[in-house]
DNA sequence: AATGAAACGTTAAGATC
DNA sequence: GATCTTAACGTTTCATT
């Protein structure tokens, strides 16, 4: 399951033509390459196989679903005060997961615990999120939001 | 160009199946959300036209091709010292495009300007990067890491 | 040379659009 | 009906013996 896998020049292009085309036919993505759609076809069920390809993904567009404001969110937990035998992070963790708001999130070395990316349809929202969730978990200690002003590069299919 | 749509709940859950399906067949996806083929890729078109969504990708393991050190830097710029009539921010931009280490870059409000997604092999390729590539860019005053320990939920296909 | 593994292209039947 | 997917089969290449 852990195996890793060679890659040669061939995959790699590969992977760059589906990062950017997800549905992109096997015959397309062989010519694209230099390949036919069987030879294509094959490298990527390799690849697929080996979890190199982890899975496909429509991207979808925040804004055109009406969700406006991206914001990032650095969170500090309480060092102590777990449920029973459960840290606060595990507690955090849980819950987080029924977070509809919360697009990623990492735990991260340094002063703070987590950083949240955050996606909401407006200010309003992002401020009923924060005072009415995330500050109300009994975790969390305190947080400090950056809002996104401006998008420059936007990385989506490494994962 | 920047017409709202209409997105009623059947096209929701369409969306849904599809950020994590990409490569679903019509005739499954269909069948996942009470359509008939036909109807389920009219609706899908129709989405795809209005840009709700923007495209389809593979996504790539960063394990899995060697790239197992992730980190967020925050970066902030100096304040004048555009060549020419650029900004800092600029010349900071056009290079950014050419970084292969920065997966995601966002320019943010307070008092960092950026926050940038780094993916790489190691600690080795990671303190190079911060070194010799981006504490050498004229624009960049100074920047602060944080370092992903580990990843709790990765937001993929919002874009 | 002979052998086996790996990777390619062609083909054709079935699935999908 | 046209395109796309996928498995079967034969060919080429190349390293090993």
């Amino acid at each position: 399951m852990d195996d890793m896998i060679e890659l040669d020049s061939l995959d790699r292009r590969i992977l760059a033509v589906l990062q950017k085309q997800g549905r992109i036919s096997f015959d397309e993505l062989g010519g694209q390459v230099g390949l036919s759609a069987s030879a294509a076809l094959r490298r990527v069920r390799r690849m697929e196989d080996a979890g190199v390809i982890a899975g496909y993904a429509a991207l979808v567009s925040a804004r055109r679903v009406g969700l406006s404001l991206t914001a990032y969110i650095n969170v500090r937990l309480e060092k102590h005060s777990g449920r029973g035998k459960r840290t606060p992070m595990d507690d955090f963790a849980a819950e987080l997961a029924t977070w509809d708001e919360v697009v990623e999130c990492v735990s991260l070395s340094g002063d703070m615990d987590f950083l949240l990316k955050v996606v909401v349809a407006d200010m309003d929202h992002y401020t009923r999120f924060v005072m009415e969730t995330l500050l109300k978990h009994p975790s969390v200690q305190d947080c400090k939001t950056s809002f996104v002003m401006r998008p420059l590069k936007s990385g989506v299919s490494v994962v």
